[in-house]
DNA sequence: CTCCGGCATCGACAGGGGTCAATATATATC
DNA sequence: GATATATATTGACCCCTGTCGATGCCGGAG
């Protein structure tokens, strides 16, 4: 709250974040671009996938590293990294019988920005 | 596996983003206590919201603000209203005959954090 | 007290989502 | 080819969610 400790000088959007939220009322389309992607992360299981995916080595990971930490079924794995796949956040590898999943660097940064404080350019 | 092979000298986390998300796996208690903010936030409509009431002059805007942006019935506005209000993202003010809504800092700052590049002081 | 207007709640409907067991597909090994 | 392993797909289940019309609640005006 007191970040920059200026309260008197009536703060204009009452927080220094969120500039694409705060700075002007989102547009239908662009609401609608954006919701997919959080609608993916709306679930425990599969922000845990997705936090699993960027802390692993290498920043990738294999559906067998990540199937030992659920106590979920492998299709119900399966579903939750393809729901996370469609809506842009992971890439898809297949390396031999494995298949590795990466973070796509757009779709999170889509995210990131939406949340940032500044977009710094503008 | 080219796990170690960090051609050059390279982000450690693939991305410099999500501190929380790329330090170490989130827990499951810790997914499951955000996953419902961003469920929340996860549809067009309520992130409309959200930016407008962020937006709006003062951080505050009533339900008869909100509502003519809309093609929906306010029964309807008023239930995602409530979403907003229930996960902790909207504070609810009644002043007279009207309700104002506002963004609740604590919980922007959950999701602010969550996509930051640092946790910094935390 | 009565009436009107802003907002919430209720009940109902259609559609979507998380989960599983069963099955399919693909790759490597023998 | 046959077999074993790693993922994906299918189909079914039940619960959750977005939407509406109808109604209820409450504060202000006459």
């Amino acid at each position: 709250m007191s970040i920059s400790g200026d309260d008197s000088s009536v703060t204009p959007t009452a927080l220094a974040c969120c500039a694409p939220l705060s700075r002007e009322p989102l547009g239908r389309e662009r609401a609608e671009r954006i919701a997919p992607l959080l609608k993916a992360l709306a679930d425990p299981v599969r922000l845990q996938l997705l936090s699993m995916v960027l802390s692993h080595p290498g920043g990738e990971a294999c559906v067998c590293d990540l199937l030992p930490a659920f106590e979920l079924s492998q299709p119900t794995i399966s579903h939750h990294l393809k729901v996370l796949h469609e809506a842009g956040l992971l890439e898809r590898d297949k390396r031999g019988v494995w298949v590795y999943y990466r973070t796509r660097p757009e779709a999170m940064e889509a995210l990131v920005t939406l949340f940032a404080p500044e977009t710094a350019t503008a």
